[in-house]
DNA sequence: GTTAGCATGTAAGGAGTTACATGATTTT
DNA sequence: AAAATCATGTAACTCCTTACATGCTAAC
């Protein structure tokens, strides 16, 4: 049942997990996390965490300390809340490998089973493979477009998610393999000196 | 002006320039051009395609010939249709190199001047080279990632945007120097016969 | 004959943005 | 002193998705 909604949720639980915060600080961190895309606006930020708190995944404390600044709402997981995270870290299935759940899931990896990351991956990759094949398909229908920066688009499109296929399958393997490194450009020796 | 939802706008009348189409077809052509995330639901599409006959961007035709399939709306742009969409691609500014909107710009590149099209370009470059910088700024300050994958979800984000602004500096140097053929993996000699 | 794909729509609802509103604190 | 940034929120609005509703046509 996990709508498209609950990313934000998914992401502020697995924030929280990693110490408690306020919601201006939550707030920098997502988009730092998720925000190659556009921003998250506070608009969406604040009402998500009140909606959150009504549902007891969280609570809140305001520092009771000798303020020097001003009074800030600081945030952390509730009992309900972990359990809630681990039940969303363990659903496999299209949830967990669209677009921007993915991300999400795959930032908070070190608090599932290599089980289910290895599932996470397999789908996310036969996910994008789906998707060359179909533009492939439709491609051929299409007649190779007479427009060169349609076609440009195109080819840089279908090379972008080439890459992602093949980032993946290095991290399938990785899992397999029981490694700890991912891939990483090339170092096969620590390289001793590189200017940048 | 041009907000978000002028992006389908935007797509609808590019794509009739090249010929009328009904909605479903649009819809395909759609989906395979911006369908890189999401897929375009009817429910939003032919919405749009109305609010866009109402505003004369577009007009309807029936084809009235021996009908063997379901009539099928064919539409067409108008001459004012036309107008909106030269005013639409010479914009420049953030709506025309932010996220969605820039692909749909590019693909219509070949409806604009080189000006246009190297300000865009180099509006995308630097757009993303504030966006590196402002990770690159705040990744200093949270101090390198203690998880593995956070860190390998931060290093392969920064590596995919690289790639991105070296695509857009071969493009910005096909553009400046006249040249037809964009980047290609390789094709040094202008090759005097081209069968096609 | 029935499934799959073509074809067009509408209604309800969700998620998030923009703009507004407020005020403290730190830096220049 | 002003500007930037920290900090928290609300209300209106927009865009889009989901689910529903309908019916034709081609293939199996």
């Amino acid at each position: 049942m996990a709508r498209r909604g609950d990313t934000i949720e998914l992401a502020v639980l697995g924030l929280l997990h990693e110490g408690p915060m306020h919601g201006y600080e939550l707030r920098k961190r997502l988009n730092l996390m998720l925000g190659w895309g556009r921003l998250l606006s506070y608009g969406s930020l604040y009402p998500a965490l009140k909606k959150m708190l009504r549902g007891n995944l969280i609570e809140e404390t305001v520092p009771s300390g000798p303020q020097t600044r001003r009074q800030r709402i600081v945030y952390q997981v509730t009992d309900l809340g972990t359990q809630e995270f681990s039940r969303l870290m363990s659903e496999v299935g299209p949830t967990a490998w669209e677009d921007d759940n993915f991300d999400i899931r795959f930032r908070f990896f070190s608090s599932t089973d290599m089980e289910i990351r290895l599932r996470v991956l397999e789908g996310r990759r036969s996910r994008l493979q789906e998707r060359l094949d179909r533009v492939q398909r439709e491609l051929m229908m299409t007649q190779a477009e007479a427009d060169r920066y349609a076609a440009e688009l195109q080819r840089h499109g279908v090379e972008s998610v080439e890459r992602e296929v093949r980032w993946l399958s290095e991290l399938i393997n990785a899992e397999r393999s029981g490694q700890q490194a991912p891939p990483g450009p090339e170092t096969p020796t620590p390289a001793p000196s590189t200017p940048s």
